[in-house]
Formats: C-alpha cells, structure tokens, sequence
DNA sequence: CCTGGCTACATTGTCGACAATGCCCCGTGT
DNA sequence: ACACGGGGCATTGTCGACAATGTAGCCAGG
C-alpha cells in the first residue's frame, strides 16, 4: 500500500521533529499522566529511535514548557497548576487582544466574510446541536486561530499557536468541561466580528480581551467551588 | 534585574546548557553575523564540546527564533529583519502592558520603593550625564525588568524575559543608537511608577503601552529616514 | 532504633564512528 | 552554448558505547 504521510515522514523530517510532534502529542492528550517521571530509554524505545534525536525533542519540549528537565537527574511531563492556567489566560487577554486590534486593522475582505461564515456555521450548529461541548471547543479553536492569523503578525501568530496554545490545550483535554457557555460565547465573539467588520481596532480589543477575561473569571469560579 | 548567573552553579552544569548560553549570547552580541551559515562542526570545536551537546543546544536555540535549520541542510543565524522587529514592539506593548497592570495590583511595597530608588539614581545620572546611550539604554532595560518581575506571573515573565528580550537585545546591539530620547524616556517611566504606587491598573497598562508605542513610532521613523 | 556514610546500580551526559542526504562540479549530449 | 544527469565531497542525521552523576539500599556505629 502507497502511504505518501510514511514517506513524507522519512523523505523530510527528521527522526527527532517527528518525536517531538508524537511526543508534544501524547503530553497534550494526557497519554502520558502529568507530573511523572520518564526514563530516556524508555521513551526512545516508545517511539522506536535512539537518546539523541529523543534528547533534541526533549530540549525543544522543555522550551515550550511541556517538560521540566533538572540536570543529571531527568526530564518529568509538565503538571497541570491550576495557578499557571490562570497565568495562561492573562496573557491570552494581552495578546489575543492586540490580535484583534491588528487583525481589525489588517485582515483582508475575504478574511473577514470568511470568519462570519464561520459564525453562522455555528449559529446553525448551535441551534441544532443546543449545547454540545466538543463542537464548541473545536470552533472555539477555530474562530480564535483565525483572529489570531488575521493579525498578520508572524511574531504574534507563531507565539499563540505554535507556542501557547498547546498548553491550553492541555489544560482543556484534562480538565475537560469548564461548562464554557457555548451560546454566550458564540454572541460574543459575533460582536468582536462586528467590531473587526467595521475596522475597529479600539473595540475589537476590548471586546477580545472581555471575551477572554470572563473565561478566566469563568474557571476561577469553577475552581473555586471544587476546592 | 534579571541574572540568569545566579543559578549557574545548580542548573547550567551540563555541556549542552553551557554551549546555549554561549552561543546565543555570541549572537546576540553579533560575534556571529547575522544570516550566515554555520557548520556543526565548527560551532563544537569553537565551544569545545561535541556535536551532541551541540545539537541539543541549536534546538534551544531554534525555538527562540534565535538560528533558523532547514533539515539536511543547516542552520542560520537569525538575520535581523526591519519588519520583524515592528513586530516585536507590537508583542512588547500588549505583554508589558499587561505587566504594568498586574505590577500595579500585585508588587509589594518594598519592590514599589526599590523602583522609585532606580528612577531617583537614573535621573541623577542623567543630569550628570546630559545623554549617555549606554547607561539609558542598560537602566531602561533595568526598569523594565522590575516591572515585569513586579507582575508576580512567572508565565508572562519568563516569556518577556526569557525569550523575547534576547531578540530585543540583539537589534539594539546591532543597529545600535536609536537616539531614543533618554530623558522623554525617564519622564514616563516615572509616571508609570506613579500609577503602579496609586495602584491604578489601568492607568499604568495605558502609559506603559503608550511608552512602547512611541519607541515603536520613532524606530519607524528613523527606518523610513535611513531608506 | 536511628543516623551517617559508603557502595552498587540505574540513569543521564558525552563522544566518536557510521549512514544518509544535499550540493557542487564536471562531463556529455543536443 | 546550455541543459541535464551522474559522481564525488562535505555536511547533517543517527546510533551504540563509555564516562559521569544522582539515588537507593545496606551496613556499621552510636
């Protein structure tokens, strides 16, 4: 059978930026519980490679917060604090919303009419679907990415994606529901649309950074009362 | 301000780490110029180690945007691109800005009185010094190490610190003199610290960003002069 | 019984050798 | 003269072995 995604693997990449995907993979999905111990033999084995391109992904997770390293004595998967999701979420606020005050200014026509498609695909799923959490998250992801891309701002757009959001990601697969209403949500970010749609750099931010900040305030209250 | 020696004697024993800081502080300083090719084997012999170590310092290296790898092929050192540093000034005003407000809510008193002290000693120095670029340029990123450090958010702290200043700092190496108006300068960082005593978040996010956005402002003006 | 140090083991850190890939140059054909 | 292909060379990617270090368990002494 003709697998081109194999031969990609082999033909360009290499063994440690593809176990360093797997890897950043199974620490995001919480295939590997956080806050354990992993031996380097053991997971050079898991992913059928040797320590040094490990050791490279390793080096690469540990700057993307994903593992902590203590020198001579070894790696341990990063734990889930729920202080530093709290962090996550302020800079979430500072940066989402300059992404939105430039993606106002910046984002072509079609960028735009692409994004409140987008929304009313929503809007359909939402009234069909009521309140169903899994749709939700992934067009939560999806409406967000698309804020972040029409910023065009290469600096801010890696540091969100390729950085940040995979620590929230984390957080949402392990914790999973935080009962994140779905319909409010939707509402809001219909305004922020309006605001990028009108060219508002000054509202769009605003709007951004309340949209995020009532989902901290949202998981603040949540962890309040399960303590 | 931040001093990463501190805590060489427990976390930078291993050859790898040792490599890391020396490297990208060869970088950063242009010892290495800016977009230029580089050999593995060079790089080891250069910082007597093997390509091991090496390699696990490149992909530190490589996530802070500091040396650009294409597979099979090589590394670069990051070039230092106009646009790119446009950029930078865009994250800085959304990240400290948001330092500014937590710093108001957040410093203790002793940290609010440590910065007053700095802002007295450099304003003395200024009028002792007229306009000395150097000891501006060292005591701004003095006073902006306390503020972010004020924060009290290790996520957003070591972002700005541990990541994105290395990039600041290896512009202002390398296109050196701005003329970045030492004394507007001084004048609003002591507003600044006026609204983190008054404890007023929002006016201290609004004046620190407003500071980053005039620095921005007048790196884009000498850019278009110099054109 | 507890404490302190010491020994043995497991794990991480480092290195040199080998394999794989890309690049450059040269030769050949049109 | 130029385009295309093949071979040699330099560089990167990978691996297994060895050295260095931390840890746990044991033994001796109090």
């Amino acid at each position: 059978m003709y697998n081109p995604a194999l031969e990609d693997d082999r033909a360009l990449r290499t063994s440690a930026d593809r176990v360093f995907e797997a890897l950043q993979d199974a620490i995001v999905r919480g295939d590997i519980a956080p806050g354990s111990r992993v031996g380097e033999t053991e997971l050079a084995e898991r992913f059928s490679t040797s320590r040094g391109p490990l050791r490279e992904a390793l080096r690469r997770l540990e700057s993307r917060r994903l593992v902590e390293r203590t020198p001579h004595v070894g790696i341990r998967i990063a734990s889930l604090d729920h202080a530093a999701l709290i962090e996550l979420y302020y800079l979430r606020e500072a940066l989402e919303g300059m992404a939105a005050r430039l993606a106002a200014l910046n984002m072509t026509s079609d960028e735009v009419t692409g994004l409140k498609n987008l929304l009313l695909a929503h809007e359909q799923d939402e009234a069909l679907k009521a309140d169903t959490a899994y749709f939700q998250q992934e067009g939560d992801f999806d409406f967000h990415y698309r804020v972040i891309h029409g910023s065009h701002n290469t600096a801010l757009t890696e540091l969100l994606i390729g950085e940040l959001y995979h620590r929230i990601r984390m957080y949402r697969y392990q914790f999973s529901a935080y009962a994140n209403r779905p319909q409010k949500a939707l509402g809001e970010h219909q305004r922020i649309v309006e605001a990028i749609e009108a060219r508002d750099g000054d509202l769009a931010e605003m709007l951004m950074r309340r949209h995020i900040s009532s989902a901290r305030q949202n998981i603040e209250k949540h962890l309040k009362e399960n303590s």
